[in-house]
DNA sequence: ATAAAAATTAAACAACTGTTTAATTTAAAC
DNA sequence: GTTTAAATTAAACAGTTGTTTAATTTTTAT
């Protein structure tokens, strides 16, 4: 079994340069020379502590989804009516993608280049874990007779992230279009009417009947 | 004012190997030499016919998008009810968008990583187009009051996208949870199960009434 | 203070990058 | 058939790539 890596002051801070560079200009687009620089180490130092280029990208993965999980666990035993929970889940995932938009935009196209051959189990084990939260949610949903039966939960997540995503990978052509003209109000866009119009989608998709 | 290019033989076939590697590996995990090899060219046919690398990928962007605006048009004049174009609608994007995997793919995520400053008016214009055909519909559905009004026609777009983005970009991780074992159960999901979901969740949104 | 371990460095490695050159072959025009 | 243009080629260009080496400095343990 491999043990769960604990990184040093030092390793953080090449992570965190490399997420940067790697959410701006893509894995390929990124040089070990460019986090050098810019972390000032010497460019030896993430083979040394890394191992390899491939091995940072995995070791940055493992480092951000390692403490996501927790949050959204609480949320199933929390006493409120199923809509309500839905709200916050969505809520809770939008603001949380939002505010880890680095490692979620090098996930979203890194995943998609087959080519990689990484160790993200962590990764995979975070989606089943929130898939299974969902279902729990929604059944409980069906259950009380207030959520349509004729649903697909597992495409569920993609209509919530997907909207995000989209929105959020063609920021530039939403931000033209919608007259949006800084950074801050970009992301009160994002949590406010982003959210609520994915809420209002998901709402009406589980409680519609013709 | 530029004239638009025209292809020849040699070019599109380029081109076409482009696609299938751009789209695998990402733009820059795509060698000129890799493209050469594969269209079985020499290395300097790439400049030679488009100038850099950079412009192969314009060029490619090019002649993927400028065939695919007419089609959605004509559906605006069939005498549909608002929600049968809606969902024709959506069929169409979908089927379009899962035959033309590749110039997808690579538009998906090049456009994110901001670097490049591509010259893609065409692709811009298609967009601005199809938001256009979208809205169209739409206040024709609520001027007939089928359709309610408190919704925001820009971001809907996301949603339908998104949602295929987001279930196509995680390929792997939805065919081994839904079960899909072959290229052809996958599209067949695609063009069944996935372009229903999201027909429903449009639908839902569009006429839902609390 | 001494020995061992960890961290850091500059330099070199060979392979690969996009692009250009100048020469040669093929096709088209007259 | 000769001339002009287009297409194709191998070779070279100057940088950049990820990784390794071997030497040196710094830190830790004894």
């Amino acid at each position: 079994m491999s043990s769960t890596p604990d990184f040093n002051e030092k390793q953080i801070q090449i992570l965190l340069v490399a997420e940067t560079l790697f959410a701006e200009k893509g894995f390929d687009g990124t040089s070990i020379r460019n986090i050098a620089k810019e972390a000032k180490i010497n460019i030896a130092m993430v083979s040394y502590y890394f191992g390899s280029k491939e091995r940072l990208l995995e070791s940055l993965i493992f480092y951000r989804t390692k403490d996501l999980k927790i949050q959204i666990e609480n949320l199933l035993v929390e006493d409120l009516e199923p809509i309500a929970k839905i709200n916050k889940l969505i809520a809770l995932y939008i603001n949380r993608i939002n505010s880890n938009k680095g490692i979620f935009r090098i996930l979203h196209f890194e995943m998609a280049t087959q080519k990689k051959e990484l160790n993200i189990k962590s990764f995979y084990d975070l989606r089943k874990s929130n898939l299974k939260s969902l279902e729990a949610i929604i059944t409980e949903g069906q259950d009380k007779g207030v959520f349509r039966k004729d649903i697909s939960i597992p495409l569920i997540t993609p209509t919530i992230l997907g909207t995000f995503f989209h929105f959020h990978m063609n920021k530039e052509y939403f931000m033209d279009l919608l007259n949006i003209n800084t950074e801050d109000l970009y992301n009160n866009y994002i949590n406010v009417n982003l959210t609520k119009h994915i809420q209002q989608t998901i709402k009406a998709l589980l409680i519609y009947e013709s």
